[in-house]
DNA sequence: GTCTATACGGGGATAGAC
DNA sequence: GTCTATCCCCGTATAGAC
């Protein structure tokens, strides 16, 4: 992968998640990384193989972090790493998170990246596993629950990203689910 | 409002929601509704001019939503009508619906129609109040967690529209709101 | 109010030099 | 690997007849 190769695909999830994907123009991706337009479709072939590319740099991340919940022994830790994983990807990748969320919007990326592949799933498998262990009722509909809270609270950080406001609203998250007895 | 200007009007919004607004060129607008692309043009004067008029159709349809909601004497029941909006706006008014979604992610309509307008933030303080009535210990951060659900939920809505699912979240939700009611 | 025909510009993509 | 120049289509918008 040369320098500007990288550079190219920076620039265009930079740009394609602040204006959307069929905003953007690819002068505009070209004009921004300091590099011709030619050399886009050089490298990737047509604009949405840059989409492509950009999608399998995500999904990566994305089961490294699913990974690392799995990975925790307490039931109740997961859950908690669980609740905290959309702050965490919105201070740490926070152009890709908003481009993953607008694609679902857009019919033509629906169920690509977006989808329940491999790592949403075993997630789901993991956390609903971790309510049955505390002993809740209806893990499964717990897990819906916490996944309809995770959304919502990603649209939250969209809309309202003030660090006071978010860490308000992640303790008394976590104080709704008694994970503030747990040691961190 | 003439009969063609209408089905213009109705076509635009049932295609804009399913594909995106510009993916969407007039020109398919036109064919579909079976008119004359020039027409739109001449009613709308141009394509955001044609969104202008859905958001403004849109606007008033959620005003009266919320009205409805407000109306109700029981504080519970104005947090159960909350939670149900979604479901009932996604059985009667699916395409808006979907629309409104959408635009949250388009930089261009970010904070136009979607911004907390009148109805919004009226809401937000009933609701405080309701919980507040309840007992509810901290009902500001109680609505925060509402929104959030109701967020979460309408995009479960999106990729599982399934009415089975629909009806059984809806209990669970609805029963966790009683429970804490009784708790506290 | 509605249609047909057409102008215009911009965006995706290619060719070929270096 | 990278740039410049260029092509061409398609989508928005207008003009003018009926």
């Amino acid at each position: 992968m040369t320098e500007k190769k990288e550079l190219i695909l920076e620039t265009a999830l930079k740009l394609f998640a602040e204006r959307g994907f069929d905003t953007t123009p690819t002068s505009m991706i070209a004009k921004e990384a300091g590099v011709s337009e030619g050399l886009i479709f050089r490298h990737f072939t047509n604009k949405e193989g840059l989409m492509d590319a950009i999608l399998a740099m995500s999904e990566e991340r994305m089961a490294r972090h699913v990974k690392s919940i799995v990975a925790l022994a307490e039931p109740l830790a997961k859950i908690h790493a669980t609740i905290e994983l959309p702050v965490k990807l919105f201070s740490e990748e926070r152009e890709f998170w908003k481009l993953q969320f607008s694609l679902k919007w857009q019919k033509k990326y629906r169920g690509q990246s977006y989808r329940p592949s491999g790592y949403y799933l075993e997630l789901v498998e993991v956390i609903t596993d971790a309510f049955r262990q505390l002993g809740y009722a209806e893990p499964e509909k717990e897990v819906l629950l916490l996944v309809m809270l995770i959304d919502g609270l990603s649209n939250q950080l969209m809309q309202q990203p003030s660090e006071a406001f978010i860490e308000q609203t992640l303790s008394f998250l976590k104080s709704k689910y008694q994970l503030d007895k747990l040691k961190s």
